[in-house]
DNA sequence: GCCGTTTAGTTGAGCGTTCAACCATCGCGG
DNA sequence: CCGCGATGGTTGAACGCTCAACTAAACGGC
């Protein structure tokens, strides 16, 4: 099949090798302050923030996942680690005997919230301080379409 | 210090949330595709996109860091397994003993030209299919401002 | 009610990244 | 030309992620 690369022209290289460079210091940056801040990468952060969202902090894994954006595996990983921190408990799942829910103790929502704030200063100095409003919102219609359009192809 | 921590308004949230959904998946997707169909993560095609693009197919070591955006330490551990994979070869740097130069080797240039049409087409599918051309131009911009931002500050 | 098929979740090995410690060389001030 | 800080690069341990294999329980059809 003689299918012919339709390779990127100059423009889209551009805006390709830009976007690649920019994602990857902003989550570099985000993930080493928050490292040294808090002891926790951004992922571990995230399922955090997630549990603490919900009535009773707690969720069931596969919901976790979901809403973390995270495989099954890793977030067993994941919360492996966390109870070994001391922040997230595991329970069983009253109405499946397969299910387990991840539960935010105590420990685990203080240092959520002794965190969060250094962690929101440096999303706004990397991010939204360096776009002008405009580019706010072009940014979450172009993130939106794009998760939207890799999550159902 | 009783300084107010400035959270995010709702839109923010919303754009802060849809950046990370989709900016994960687009790079788990790609680097899932590109390791299956070249054996190699993202970030060693791009070492390796980096070096083609040099005259003689060379670059030391910490230019070729610079351009691929990674650390010093990335980057030895990376050279040594494109080394084992016959990818990359290091040579002695003749101007300063400190040095290591290293040069894409014809199979690494091969490997590259191989896997090359495949990762511009998921590119393409994942990135560029979904968005209008207004919406790249906006994009190449917000992440050229991302970009310079983040190195200066 | 039983059997095959999903679904929930875990596990371990292998790999890539980080961080800090380290060695060697360079270059500059005195 | 000596000493010393800066630079170039590597190393090993700890950690997080991926993938595939696995167990256990739920579901669906007959």
């Amino acid at each position: 099949m003689a299918v012919m690369t339709r390779w990127l022209d100059p423009d889209e290289q551009r805006t390709w090798r830009a976007y690649l460079a920019a994602s990857r210091a902003l989550m570099d940056t985000l993930d080493r302050e928050l490292q040294r801040d808090a002891g926790m990468p951004h992922a571990y952060y995230e399922i955090l923030v997630r549990l603490s969202e919900t009535p009773g902090r707690q969720l069931r894994m596969s919901d976790l996942a979901q809403a973390a954006g995270s495989s099954r595996s890793r977030l067993s990983h994941a919360v492996a680690r966390l109870e070994a921190a001391g922040w997230v408990r595991r329970e069983e799942c009253p109405t499946d005997r397969r299910g387990q829910i991840a539960v935010l103790t105590d420990e685990g929502f203080a240092t959520l919230a002794a965190a969060a704030p250094g962690h929101v200063e440096g999303v706004r100095r990397h991010l939204f301080d360096a776009l002008s409003p405009t580019q706010v919102d072009q940014l979450r219609r172009i993130s939106e379409t794009l998760a939207e359009h890799l999550t159902t192809s």
